[in-house]
DNA sequence: CGTACATTGCACATGGTTGTGCAATTGCAT
DNA sequence: ATGCAATTGCACAACCATGTGCAATGTACG
């Protein structure tokens, strides 16, 4: 019965794994990291890279897809069934946090220019669904900002990649930066700061 | 009197003003175009950008150091003889906004990765010049935020990249930008929406 | 006109990266 | 131990970007 191997994924599926892995801390480190330092950073050849994945761009195009996955994935889980707005906000930034951080790579090459094409539209559905819910909670009078919504979403996401540089650069403890973010955030849109504090402590 | 070439700059100068210029925006595109790239957006043959500048290194130099410059220049002036520190930030930031446009490349590089060695620390003096009066504020009680003043610095910064985007996606009209990053920027560092609108309209 | 200088158009060497081919080797599981 | 698959270790071709050299061409200015 065509043995499939025992449970054990073999070592080929673990090594895929740890390629997919390395690769992301790498090309955080330099977004041009050559195939063979990512190749030499997992302990293996450029050779076995290329037997995983077929090229260059295949590599960080799972990367994206496996990004946008839990991104989307959290989002969802986040926020099912909240109403508030601002609560709804918190409770995705503080889920969003680690797997943000985790990808932060991946977001940052997606605004920037000219690397794998489509990260920004395989993006654009999560933020859109961001943009609805900070137009409702303008609409509603929960939030306030000289910024139309789709603005305030771009900044929402950079303010995240703010605090994790500054986690990055021990500026700030890892405990306490996700609810840190998430109350910055709130605030950014126009939260009292009170009523932020308050909804991160209820929500956390 | 060395005939001094008249008071034109020769097309010499003009060039190399023009290479640096096209450079800023062909860079903006793309961090990575090469040499080749901005010297036919700039209407020139590779080699004679080399004979302007004698590496791309020593090109993205100059640029970066035009950038410090500039951004140096508005933000002291801007500041002189203001001691409140919202009202500090509020003309740093309307100062610093259409430098910063112009030169957002730059900074971008700068908070990445492996670019150009030293870019973060040529900005560096300007970045303490924030953080302090950004502590001075937190101290006074003018400003609020659950985060230090370092990591509250990041913010601020990625909050202006984030508005720049905006505009440059049509999501926000290019008038309006400064004084609603302005805003933004206040309202992030605690300080009430309506205290921020008012010190806006008052500064600008 | 003729001088001086900037620009051009090659050509070249160098170095790095991508992707592929293939034989030899290693490790795991039966 | 033996077979199977993954991994390795080269070697290779192609491409692209960086810098440099040099002769030819243009262009402004006295």
């Amino acid at each position: 019965m065509t043995a499939m191997t025992t449970g054990s994924t073999s070592r080929a599926d673990a090594n895929r794994r740890r390629i997919l892995d390395v690769a992301l801390t790498e090309l955080l480190r330099d977004p041009d990291a050559s195939m063979d330092q990512i190749a030499r950073a997992a302990g293996v050849v450029r050779r076995t890279v290329y037997g995983h994945f077929p090229s260059r761009e295949a590599l960080i195009s799972t990367l994206v897809d496996e990004a946008v996955q839990a991104l989307a994935d959290a989002d969802a889980h986040a926020r099912a069934g909240v109403s508030d707005p601002a609560e709804s906000v918190a409770r995705s930034v503080l889920a969003l946090w680690p797997v943000a951080d985790r990808y932060r790579l991946l977001i940052a090459l997606a605004q920037r220019t000219v690397t794998v094409q489509g990260i920004r539209d395989r993006l654009a559905p999560l933020r859109e669904n961001k943009v609805r819910l900070l137009q409702r909670g303008l609409d509603e009078g929960v939030f306030a900002s000289p910024l139309p919504a789709p603005a305030l979403a771009y900044v929402h996401e950079q303010m995240l990649f703010a605090v994790m540089e500054a986690v990055n650069d021990g500026l700030l403890a890892a405990q306490e930066a996700g609810r840190s973010a998430t109350v910055a955030v709130l605030t950014a849109a126009g939260v009292p700061a009170s009523r932020a504090t308050e909804l991160v402590a209820g929500v956390s």
